[in-house]
DNA sequence: ATAGAGCTTTTGAACGATCAAGTGGAGCCA
DNA sequence: TGGCTCCACTTGATCGTTCAAAAGCTCTAT
């Protein structure tokens, strides 16, 4: 026998709200729902009730008859995932603010891997506890875009369907090539004319959008391209074997385009170990600017993804899709900033041709908390 | 008109399944839910036919009827959180494995403050969107305990009511005195004396605890105890400024505890900028873990709290909690563990009499991504 | 006066599950 | 055989909301 606990205070139920104003449940529902079919007088009154009891109508009554539970499901992904370090744990925070403005929840859940997933979305799918799916880090030989697909869920992803061309699904993403061409073409500003790429290995959907930015820029610019690529997976020992495998070369670059911060950091190590110095003898550029990007010495530039509008176009899209008046899926594609600091600077040769005081003024600040000060977004 | 979409596969109902198995609803509900009061027999037959139809109870429907939504509503912190960089996300994966162990999901908010924290929890609280909450970040002077005790809403805090005695909820707490006391036995026994303590203003729950734990193993080893200690507010440029204060004083500390990474790492800078060698010259250890921490060079020793076992508590209290079986509030004190890497070292004085051997080892593997190679757990 | 149109409000039913009470049958004992 | 208990299962009611349809009211045109 379970007597009410003390501090319980129960609800107000529609019903009691309706008794309240002296009107009907249905007049209560509509003040919030249709206020349009109210007469203005009875909208105040209806509203001043409904102030006065704090009555939210009750989300699972309001699910069952509506079967849609106004919450978005998300997976969360190990704050460390190569390839995409700290950017979604950026997105989830942007992702529930964004919802919570249209109304909806976030909820979250861990999987070990992609099956693991997918079992995980059939239980949320199957028991009705999400009205639809924001699917992180589509990879190539994805299978959950067509599995979702296959049980008619709403789901949108944040990321391109690599490599599959029929797959036919609503998708928000950064525009990664643009990013490293950004990166080339602000080397190219410096004074850069070999700038290498640290890719990853071929078939990885974002590491060939990104290796082809650095590509497209590389030959609009006129610059050498042969011997300044090398790909491998991500990771700091990979960023480090690769940048030593290209500055170990007859003709070294003098700047390096990373596919991610975690290459980036690898290859600050390896032109350190050679005594060179980071952003005057060799630059490098990183992607994703995750935390450790404005932490380190000299900090990180980075290619900077533009999370909080991807969290409000996935929430705009995902809504659309559920609202079910969106005939063919919608693609999204945003475009990243590249965020300049002290790790890409002019190449040494033509750095020597002008005063040294630029170099004195990054030496100072390099313990800004932000990442706002003294950064130049081109 | 709204005409269902092609791929909308109708779920099925407890009604159709029980049609289909030939028994009753209740006798489906039963299965599920208690399946003692069914004959083995009936029982593996309506198994079968759930499992045939992929039947799962309508959450709305459940919770409707139960008014308990298998929900749980934790605040998403944002990731560089002053004080607890990076442990919350750590946190947040663990307590969604956690809860789904137990049947419960994680329903996620942001909020730019704690009023507007309060804002969401009772709207969550009012529409019945979650059984209960995790309150992650107490501090001193936290107006929202106070508050859910008020609504008598089910909660446990991650983090003690600091400097609030009255306050009576269950909570799940790291010791952080036991880690700062690990730190300073840790360096006691590589041979420093002078440990020096970088905390945060006096006020602070966390901080004051963690310079309580420097206090006591101080006192312990017999170790010099004043004008080792500095406070300010936590980041890497106040880190920077306390450890250059202590490092100018007439007889510097050979070694810094501090009170979270971002401290550390303003700490190891200034260190650099003295042309000192952290690990040999002067040792630092931070509190934490963050990912940077294994990526900085040297690699930074730091306390880690358990957030695994931490949310595996913070689940198993609030489940207790919303049991009703729970009397009077719980509170779990876990221990964190110092996991030691090269910025903790032997004081150079006393290096100077080993081999040096040790030293080259260090300076290898300076590159693995992951922190379990090399390091040893205390 | 009255029917019809249009607006506002009320009423009955339904969403899909669980709880509480009820039914039927087997087994036991007198 | 009757009565009792116990077990396995079924039936009716209910949770709180919204949908669909009915009802009432006001106003206008005939």
């Amino acid at each position: 026998m379970k007597k009410p606990l003390a501090g319980d205070k129960k609800r107000p139920t529609i019903e009691v709200v309706a008794k309240r104003a002296g009107v009907s449940r249905q007049t209560v529902s509509n003040a919030a729902n249709a206020p349009h079919r109210l007469r203005p007088e009875t909208l105040r009154k209806v509203l001043g009730t409904i102030d006065e009891l704090g009555y939210r109508p009750s989300q699972a009554a309001r699910s069952l008859r509506t079967s849609a539970t106004q919450v978005i499901g998300c997976r969360l992904l190990p704050a460390n995932y190569a390839g995409t370090g700290g950017v979604l744990d950026r997105l989830l925070h942007a992702l529930c603010d964004a919802a919570r403005a249209k109304g909806y929840g976030v909820l979250t859940f861990s999987a070990a891997n992609d099956d693991d997933e997918i079992g995980v979305l059939d239980d949320l799918l199957r028991r009705n506890a999400v009205d639809g799916l924001v699917l992180a880090n589509t990879h190539h030989g994805d299978v959950r875009p067509g599995w979702l697909v296959e049980q008619g869920a709403r789901f949108v992803a944040f990321g391109r369907p690599w490599g599959v061309a029929r797959q036919n699904h609503s998708w928000v993403d950064v525009d990664g090539a643009s990013g490293t061409s950004q990166a080339v073409h602000h080397l190219a500003e410096l004074g850069h004319r070999r700038v290498g790429f640290l890719g990853l290995p071929q078939g990885s959907g974002v590491g060939d959008d990104r290796l082809q930015g650095w590509q497209t820029a590389v030959e609009a610019l006129g610059l050498p391209a042969t011997g300044l690529v090398a790909r491998a997976e991500d990771g700091i020992v990979s960023g480090h074997a690769l940048a030593e495998e290209l500055m170990a070369s007859a003709d070294p670059p003098t700047a390096l385009v990373c596919v991610s911060d975690a290459m980036a950091v690898g290859a600050l190590r390896a032109i350190e170990d050679r005594d060179l110095t980071v952003g005057r003898d060799v630059s490098v550029i990183g992607f994703d600017d995750s935390p450790v990007a404005s932490v380190l010495r000299p900090r990180l530039s980075s290619v900077r993804q533009p999370v909080e509008d991807v969290a409000h176009k996935l929430v705009e899209v995902l809504l659309a899709e559920l609202s079910g008046a969106q005939r063919r899926p919608s693609r999204e594609l945003l475009t990243p900033r590249l965020v300049a600091r002290e790790s890409s600077g002019q190449p040494s040769s033509t750095a020597a041709r002008r005063s040294s005081t630029e170099t004195g003024v990054m030496k100072r600040d390099l313990f800004l908390r932000g990442s706002n000060r003294k950064e130049q977004h081109k």
